[in-house]
DNA sequence: GATATCTCTAGGCACATCCTATGGACATCC
DNA sequence: GGATGTCCATAGGATGTGCCTAGAGATATC
């Protein structure tokens, strides 16, 4: 058991999905594979249930986790002990509402281990020097590093008769109250359904939106990322198939700053399959 | 910066000496020494000084132990997480009454992570599956297997006059308070001395002689071991040329339980330098 | 001057880790 | 119903890192 493989259990345990990891700590899925499964041995007890849409942790899993998390937020600690807050670049990125924070935070200990970089955090609309934005907000001038896709989800409360369906439609969802989340990137959308009717709530936030759907308002449809972490909140998915598309966005224009672009580096390397001509390492 | 680093930092600064944390640790001194500097480019910090005896922690150095111990800890804990107490085979050690505490635990390392042991710690006149004892107190029986071996030093009062020699010769401590030790197993030698004037105390254990010491009651003579981590006591060396060679000491007779075994070879694999044929590993 | 101790460097070997490629098992979509 | 996509596991090959031996250099001790 070393560091290593407790940062790949994190992220295994995070994403629900080995191949996600994979992605997150900028390694292949059989590196993480094998790692779950050496420390599965080490432990003498399972870590994750496999099936065949991810993984599932265990209840070892659960009780592992929080340990691995203290060890490994120690291990960081320790090694910033001795460097001096000295000769910072301040990196400030952009972030749309709607993402899933720990997800995201995940995403960002590159640029946040860093000792050269401060880093700050604003809305997506400020002034930024990249943002992490759906692809449908992307600007014309700015290049577009794809991170993840995902599905939009309905949230309802636990109690509700339609969680006895499997999959809601639009039909479905006409006379249910329904709770608008005012800060949307897909409002437009959205919207075209729901002004037919008052929405039950508008939602300020994804916090308050998931919320309003514990206490029994009504209906959200919120990505999955954000419903995941969620307690007191049943998820169906909906049939029409929206999916977005959440990526890193910068200027084209303007020049990089070094630790960004070692971190867009990263990413590109990383999250795209190489699919005819492989741009591999060294390059 | 990894686990295996951070052990190899708490041996060295434990022992104050790469080569014999090199040897707690089972690996070769080079070994240690690399760790040592990559983990100081790390941190970006010198974490020992190192001299031609051996190295001195810096502050740094002490900062970074407690982090690095409690890492270790944690990770050893969540290692055992799982494992069940079942089937353990108890293992009797005897430990003389003069070893040093930290120095002795961490050797015993590779036998209480094991999980099919229960360790238990005895003293060394008792029934025993092996014992720990200076080379003096070997039976006929007994098979040795080295350790370290340790100089005697003079323990005394960080005030006292003598504290003012580099060195001190038997003469400089004929006329002087004395603190007996009536445990120490070179007692019949420091006996003939000793015998002649009164002893300012006979103490029944080192902490106890060390307290006395600290106390300006008087001199002792201790294994460096003993005296190293104690404060309010100042070490000179002695003229007489007084050392124990430390081991472990097993019954050739008795068959020995698969957990000592293992040990016992690991211990004669490093501590066993190899003069003309080297026994190495898959032997 | 011989010996012992202690650290560092050099060169070579072996294992661990990582990669790509691929296969099997399901879902989903047209 | 076949094509496609997703997801995990395994196999085989490349690479890198850790570890070892050997020996040099420096300094105490006998």
């Amino acid at each position: 058991m070393d560091i290593r493989e407790l940062r790949y259990f994190t992220a295994v345990y995070r994403e629900r999905n080995l191949t996600a990891a994979a992605r997150t700590c900028f390694v292949s899925q059989p590196s993480i594979s094998t790692a779950i499964t050496n420390l599965e041995a080490e432990l003498g007890t399972t870590l994750f249930i496999r099936h065949k849409k991810g993984v599932a942790p265990t209840a070892s899993a659960e009780q592992f986790h929080t340990v691995a998390r203290r060890i490994i937020d120690e291990a960081d600690a320790a090694r910033k002990l001795f460097r001096k807050p000295s000769a910072r670049t301040t990196v400030t990125l952009g972030l749309m509402r709607t993402l899933d924070a720990t997800r995201t935070i995940a995403l960002l200990k590159p640029l946040t281990a860093r000792s050269d970089v401060a880093l700050r955090l604003v809305g997506c609309d400020e002034r930024t020097d990249a943002r992490i934005i759906s692809k449908s907000m992307l600007r014309d001038d700015e290049h577009f590093v794809p991170l993840w896709s995902e599905r939009y989800v309905a949230a309802l409360p636990p109690s509700h008769p339609l969680t006895l369906k499997d999959k809601l439609s639009t039909a479905d969802l006409a006379d249910v109250p329904m709770i608008d989340r005012c800060h949307c990137e897909q409002s437009a959308f959205f919207g075209r359904a729901a002004r037919r009717r008052q929405s039950a709530a508008i939602a300020q936030s994804e916090d308050w939106a998931m919320a309003l759907v514990a206490a029994g308002v009504g209906i959200a449809i919120v990505p999955e990322g954000v419903a995941k972490g969620v307690s007191d909140v049943a998820i169906r998915p909906i049939e029409v198939k929206i999916k977005r598309e959440v990526g890193l966005a910068y200027r084209a224009s303007a020049p990089l700053a070094d630790a960004l672009k070692d971190f867009v580096g990263k990413l590109q390397r990383v999250r795209a399959k190489p699919r005819n001509n492989s741009s591999r390492r060294h390059d």
